[in-house]
DNA sequence: TCGAAATATTCTCATATCGGAATATATTGT
DNA sequence: ACAATATATTCCGATATGAGAATATTTCGA
């Protein structure tokens, strides 16, 4: 088995840096293909791709509007992102009151090793 | 300029599934190398690999013990990530009341065409 | 219908990536 | 020093990726 795809759901397509500008941008609003390789300049067929992708793996839509193809954002892709990340919320201590901390302390200690003896 | 790497912050390693797999692992506990082959059914090296794209970004810690190398979370290295996508929290409307969704429909419709005329 | 503007697709290239196997490097105990 | 265990590194192959250039497609206007 030779490789896994990296662009086939939110979070390999976030991985690339030009894509989370790319949702930065949309994030003020809808943006034309021309509209986002004049802000990042990006070479047309460079946007074109990367909102392809996008797309595809569902974080942006797409709106015909005369001979343009207006891009927006569709934050709903970005909760399972959201999600996890926040599964790991406590473990940086964003807000910890002394209790959460002690029992924190307790799970990483846990299974110090896999000593079966 | 050909391309560049995908290994070499939290966004990208973290595409990966396996790393994921590894993170969510770690987050109950330090675990050795072994521990992580046996756990998510990995090859050893496969499993040394994977930490070892996990440590360069920051996103684990590793500690020697003995013959064995004990892996642990460091969640620091995901705020990035939660942070950047905290900052698209309010557009899937976690919790919206009427006069931040009216704010963020004009933002929206902020700049609909690049119309100058 | 023809041309122009906007966007998408295709092609090629260099490279990075993952997986697997084999091997190298610790580290401990005897 | 040697064997055993644990882990890291290297080598190879297949493939996906992103960039760039060229081209195709769509859409509108005259």
């Amino acid at each position: 088995m030779p490789r896994s795809p990296t662009t086939l759901d939110a979070f390999s397509a976030v991985g690339e840096p030009r894509r989370r500008d790319i949702l930065d941008l949309l994030a003020r609003g809808e943006r034309s293909v021309t509209d986002v390789v004049q802000a990042l300049k990006l070479t047309q067929p460079q946007a074109s791709k990367h909102l392809g992708v996008l797309r595809k793996v569902g974080l942006v839509r797409v709106r015909g509007a005369g001979q343009q193809r207006l891009y927006s954002l569709n934050a709903d892709g970005l909760r399972p992102i959201h999600d996890w990340v926040k599964t790991f919320e406590r473990l940086w201590g964003e807000r910890l009151d002394r209790l959460d901390q002690y029992l924190q302390q307790l799970q990483t200690q846990e299974k110090p090793n896999g000593g079966s003896e």
